[in-house]
DNA sequence: AGTCCACAGGAACCGTAGGGAT
DNA sequence: ATCCCTACGGTTCCTGTGGACT
């Protein structure tokens, strides 16, 4: 059933892009000047997710190196990363220069230092999620750098800007801007089923379940391949010949809650405590929050610890929030809100 | 209009943990 | 074994904002 299960990954680079040349090219232009040799410009990559810009900036830069000898790159992903330290030393240990680096008694300068000294080939740095950095000031460390140009991926451009400071909001701001919308269900049906002609054997699933499916996901790619690949695992697990519609349905409902699990898995029990009373009473104001946490929990933390898990919790899209003073409530995002598989 | 109060979020600070140096 | 550094999560303190109530 299963013929390449590489195309079904979720970090795949396809060969080609589809519908997405106007961003190829615009993304490739910014770093074009590196083909000569030249410092690039910062270009910022936003979109919905799913929207495929993670999977252009790859492209671009495989194809970049396919191009030119002389260049590194290097993908972090922020919100894996999400301190300065974490996202600085992913970057050095990809250039091979973290054997003497150490967790605790390295101080942050010294990294920065160290890239400075870096005098190895051009590096593009993809920094994916760069919204969701604790401390965005690394993209000024980067910036400043000649030698490293960066591609800033974020959701949306407005969250990138509010959380740096002044100086690097007007440089961010003349940098080259790749925007890119969702997916049309007739294209996110080009994309599906090239997967599926590469990944799966023949007649494996019908252009009217890849239709389905597309339809589903509401313009995010990476959920439509997410439910294709879910749905081809199970029905190859049991032994089917072909995906049928009853494990199409569940693959949709599995591969939402793996992205939301993945999130889950993230938090501190404390702030899990947080999110259940959320999910449980809300829409909630901070006050009761505290309240009923409290109560649920030994040594509870202080408002204020409250309130950054609330926000962090609302970056990662699990809560939302409504009010901006004291009519503020938060309640759970409504992860069911993109159309159910018919 | 004026006061009050819950809220958001920045800044400074603190205790702890983990690693290096001695 | 001991001391020193630094990151990190948390707290305390603070300012600014804007509904709600008088």
């Amino acid at each position: 059933m299963i013929r390449d299960a590489r195309v079904l990954r979720a970090g795949f680079v396809p060969r080609e892009v589809e519908h997405r040349d106007a961003e190829v090219n615009h993304l490739s232009s910014v770093l074009e000047p590196i083909t000569n040799g030249e410092p690039a410009d910062t270009a910022i990559v936003t979109g919905p997710s799913g929207a495929g810009k993670t999977c252009i900036s790859q492209f671009v830069t495989e194809r970049l190196r396919e191009e030119v000898l002389n260049v590194e790159t290097t993908y972090v992903n922020c919100w894996r990363n999400y301190t300065r330290f974490r996202t600085l030393y992913q970057i050095l240990d990809d250039l091979g220069a973290t054997i003497d680096i150490h967790r605790q008694s390295t101080p942050h300068d010294e990294l920065v230092d160290r890239l400075q000294q870096h005098d190895g080939p051009r590096t593009v740095v993809i920094l994916d999620e760069v919204d969701q950095l604790e401390d965005p000031s690394i993209i000024y460390d980067l910036h400043s750098l000649p030698q490293f140009a960066i591609i800033c991926i974020a959701n949306k451009e407005e969250e990138l800007f509010s959380r740096v400071d002044d100086r690097l909001v007007s440089r961010l701001r003349s940098s080259e801007h790749v925007r890119m919308d969702k997916y049309h269900d007739e294209q996110l049906y080009d994309i599906l089923s090239a997967r599926a002609k590469w990944g799966l054997d023949e007649d494996v699933i019908t252009d009217d379940q890849l239709y389905r499916i597309a339809d589903a996901a509401a313009g995010d790619a990476r959920l439509t391949i997410g439910i294709l690949r879910t749905a081809a695992g199970k029905a190859d697990r049991e032994n089917h010949e072909r995906i049928t519609d009853d494990i199409l349905l569940d693959a949709a409902e599995d591969a939402r809650a793996q992205i939301k699990q993945k999130s889950l898995d993230s938090l501190t029990p404390h702030q899990r405590v947080v999110y259940d009373i959320v999910r449980e009473h809300g829409p909630v104001g901070p006050s009761e929050i505290h309240e009923r946490y409290s109560e649920d929990v030994d040594d509870p933390r202080t408002k204020r610890t409250i309130r950054t898990y609330l926000s962090k919790m609302e970056q990662y899209n699990l809560l939302e929030a409504e009010g901006t003073s004291r009519d503020r409530e938060y309640s759970l995002v409504d992860s069911a809100a993109a159309s159910p598989m018919q």
